[in-house]
DNA sequence: TAGATTGTTAATCGATTAACAATC
DNA sequence: TAGATTGTTAATCGATTAACAATC
């Protein structure tokens, strides 16, 4: 029923594909070719041919791939040809943040409810979507058929939503905490760290500035 | 004057170790050895032992390493025992979110200014740091002695704000817009592009839900 | 047809894991 | 000292790159 096994670095780069096939196809480019995508995108041709052939030969000899076809199709693979209900837990400065990010919709994600513990949130509305108390959490997901869970909690209370979120037939849990969570292999979890990113770039600042070493 | 190169795997991984340890410290453990550690990180001990190495020997045979020693060490390695200090740049949601999160003081990272295009913005405060307009945004990365530049800008206008910082002694960019930036060698950016993380955690549901496949 | 470019196999490179001597 | 555990070398594994036959 599935692919063969598709290694993360692959899964890794498929968004960035499928942006730059994005951008392409908004510049009305009817085809391309791996080396002139390769170019672009700054990697080698042979690695965008490797990793699109994890998924299908979706080229052509001689001509190349067709932009719109191979947006479409690594779209597919994205599961962005479905919608996605989700919610967000956690109406603090970044889960409000997150709510009002439009380009959700445009790719299939559909808010349905935001959660919070903080009373004085109750019933309040962030983009025509309702905040609901922590208590509502579970039946919401199972009446509204939510997929996607966003954590935008304090780490101090990251693991009690996933408690709860581990029994429910949520797929998948976008998690901003910063916190490694403990969740039945069923759920997948994306994390978001984005200390971890901001300690990157401290440690490239500290390593690599001023050309001490290449990029 | 610098180590011997270290991969991106490692640096990828640095955080996280930083993370686990402080959480260590926080619990009063003194000592912790690769094979402890590696049950808890879920990781091999042996990845553990090399990546360390890489930076120098911190343990000691026979005992382990002290987490507390460790800790620090991996902090000044990420270059946390010194303060940095930055900008937003595009106060909207994400941008006014970053600027309420508190959690950059603990790790040396200093708000020294916001900016923005939109001039019904100008003068407000968040948490008492001054929303500037663009024109100012030069002069004040030199007169505040500015390491890093927070990005959140829409993906439309990241290139021209990009063109404008590469003009300045700009450490390094944290961007959150959705486009690849063209910048000198000399100037770092880390990309947090969440419509990327968002689109693998969407392939994730779709792949390996319901225990279709491995982890 | 000739030229271009894919899909795919083979070669290389790098990262992870295993093993173990050194040593606390 | 004996036991534990590191630091480091060697072996393995997997990912990237190169090469080229297939084919549009």
């Amino acid at each position: 029923m599935d692919e063969r096994e598709i290694s993360q670095a692959v899964i890794q780069r498929l968004p960035r594909y499928y942006r730059f096939l994005g951008d392409l196809l908004d510049n009305n480019v009817e085809r391309i070719s791996s080396s002139d995508l390769s170019k672009r995108m700054n990697v080698t041709a042979s690695q965008i041919r490797q990793d699109l052939n994890n998924f299908g030969g979706f080229g052509q000899q001689g001509y190349g791939y067709n932009v719109k076809y191979l947006y479409t199709e690594i779209g597919k693979i994205l599961g962005l040809d479905e919608s996605h209900n989700f919610v967000i837990v956690g109406a603090g400065n970044l889960g409000q943040a997150l709510a009002n990010y439009a380009a959700f919709e445009t790719s299939g994600f559909v808010l349905k409810g935001i959660f919070d513990v903080n009373p004085k949130l109750k019933d309040i509305s962030i983009r025509g979507i309702k905040i609901h108390m922590m208590d509502e959490l579970k039946d919401f997901i199972r009446d509204n058929n939510i997929e996607i869970a966003v954590l935008t909690v304090p780490k101090e209370n990251a693991g009690e939503v996933a408690e709860l979120l581990s029994d429910t037939d949520i797929k998948g849990i976008w998690n901003f905490a910063h916190i490694d969570l403990k969740l039945p292999d069923s759920i997948i979890v994306e994390n978001v760290h984005l200390a971890d990113s901001l300690m990157r770039l401290s440690y490239k600042i500290g390593h690599y500035a001023k050309g001490d070493l290449q990029k």
